[in-house]
Parts: C-alpha cells; sequence; structure tokens
DNA sequence: ATCAATTGCGTTATGCTATAACGTGTGTCA
DNA sequence: TGACACACGTTATAGCATAACGCAATTGAT
C-alpha cells in the first residue's frame, strides 16, 4: 500500500509522502528546510523529521528538488519537464541559483560557458567531479531598490 | 589582555584564539568542522563551540580561512598572502572550491572567466551578489586511479 | 584622568539540521 | 513460498550553530 502510484513515464512516480513534500516545496515562494515542510505537513500525518528528508531525497535524486548548501534549505526544480536537472543525463550539467537574502526569492539558471570553464579546470587536475554547487547569495532587483 | 597582538600589516593582528584556530586549520589537511577544531583546542582552554565559532568568523572575514558550504566545515586559505580571498577589495573576486570525497583533499582555485559569466548574468537581471559559493565535490586524481 | 564605546572572552543554555538503528508492511519475481 | 527491494513509522542520537548574559581590556574622545 505505500508503493508508487502511476504516472505519466516523464515525470516518476511519487509515493505519498513524496507528493506531499513536493507539493509543500512547489507551492512555496522560498526555500524551505526540512523541519519546516514536517510542520506544514503534521496535519497530514508527518511526525518525525526521516519522513522529510527520506522524501526529499528521493526528489532530489529525481531531479524535482534542489538542495541549497549555503542555506541548508530545499527548493522545487524551476525546470520542471526539462531534464536538464536531473541527476546524471542532464545535458545542461550543473544548475546555478541566485538567492536574494532579502525576499528569499531563488532564480536558477544554466551556464554552458560556466560548466566548460570548471569541467576544464577539472580535467586539467584530472579531477573527478561528481556533484558542483554554485550560488550567489545577494540582493534581488527589487529589493536592491 | 585579549587584545590582538601586533604583527605585520598585510596580515591582520591575531588575538591568542584566533592563532590557535588558525594554526590548527593550517596544519590540516583537510576541511575540518568547528566541532573538531574544538576538540583539538581543549588541551589550551578551550571549552566551549562559541570560543571557535568567534575565531572563525573573524578568520573568513580577514580572508584567511574559507568556509565550505557542502561541508559545514572550513579550510585555511590555500592563497596566503595573495589577497585574492579577502573580503570586498580582492581583484579575483569569487573563490571555487574543488573538494575530494575519497581523501579530503581541498584544491583552491580561481578563475575570471565563471566571475565574469556569473557577474554578467546579474548585471543582466539587476541581482546584487553579495557572497558566491563554487563547489565541486568529486575524487582527485590520486583517488579516482 | 575619566567616561563611553568597542572588542574579545568565557559560560550556560538552547535551537536547528541530519542520520542511525530497528521493526513493519507491501509489491515483485523467481 | 520465499528472497528481495523498497517505502514507511518511530525512537533515539549525533552534529552544527547561535542567543543571551556578564566580565575584562583597549581605544579614543572629552
Ligand atoms: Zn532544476
Ligand atoms: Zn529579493
Ligand atoms: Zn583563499
Ligand atoms: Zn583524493
Amino acid at each position: 500500500m505505500n508503493a508508487p502510484v502511476s504516472s505519466p513515464a516523464s515525470t516518476p512516480a511519487l509515493t505519498k509522502n513524496q507528493s506531499l513534500v513536493f507539493e509543500v516545496l512547489n507551492s512555496s515562494d522560498a526555500p524551505m528546510s526540512a523541519y519546516t515542510i514536517l510542520d506544514k505537513l503534521r496535519d497530514h500525518g508527518f511526525r518525525a523529521p526521516l519522513q522529510v528528508y527520506r522524501a526529499l531525497d528521493k526528489l532530489t535524486e529525481f531531479g524535482m528538488v534542489h538542495r541549497l548548501e549555503s542555506l541548508n534549505a530545499f527548493v522545487a526544480c524551476a525546470h520542471p519537464n526539462s531534464e536538464c536537472c536531473s541527476t546524471g543525463h542532464g545535458h545542461h550539467g550543473t544548475v546555478a541559483f541566485a538567492i536574494c537574502e532579502s525576499c528569499g526569492h531563488v532564480f536558477e539558471f544554466h551556464d554552458h560557458q560556466v560548466d566548460h570553464r570548471l569541467g576544464d579546470w577539472a580535467k586539467g587536475k584530472g579531477f573527478k567531479p561528481a556533484k558542483t554547487t554554485i550560488e550567489i547569495r545577494g540582493l534581488c532587483e527589487a529589493c536592491a531598490a
């Protein structure tokens, strides 16, 4: 009874918990910590952090959610259905984020040249990248005014 | 009696606690968490996390130490005396890190083109960057072999 | 000299983030 | 039927970071 429910092939089938966590994240304007998500889902039967972390792990693996390392928080992917964010086969590679420290809004973007520069550096050093984090903290246009 | 001790103008004068924390970090091959540093300094009278965090805050401000966001850990700057890492007036701007997940070694480097690309993106969006994080997790040449 | 402002320090307590370890139920595939 | 994989729930614990208090020393006016 806890198995994933079928759904279109493009988006992986989500379990109930995964769907709930994704809905909460996807409805938010700003990143949320796992514990904040937990609080939002208490009414739906969530009781412990692990319920959230396990769902977040899967959603991240599916490329539907990104973790912001500099915030210890999570956001729904801003490019759903675009495959650029999913693990492994994304042709865009790394995703970058600009995070407004005033309003919390997150801008998600790709930059091929940045990817290539970092890739070249790695090649030159024999370093094998597994995951790259690019996060710009600052003020968005509206908040900087 | 707790005032900083004089030293060459290029490197800011460090207090006793700051020196101790820096020594520990600078002698390490790998990044260290604040609590690991604390344990290393118990023999020198350190008792509480705040003693470490306060020193780390200052050292980071001085550009002598960097925080690795994806690790919740700290490293001594690999480019001492080069001014490229200090807050604000560094002409190199952002520093990037490649972190070996096997041996823990951290490679610190700069890349002008990456800086410019990210800067251009920000300009285009009216985003005002305050701090940029670039961290590549993976395997160093030796560990990937 | 003296006062106010600043900075560093030490201590206690607390809060936030993340995972370990164990057991349960369910669907899948020999 | 049994072995396996996987999602789930629960309790406990580990790891990272800061709030709030008060004291001591330095600095730089007045
Ligand atoms: Zn994305
Ligand atoms: Zn904003
Ligand atoms: Zn540096
Ligand atoms: Zn290595």
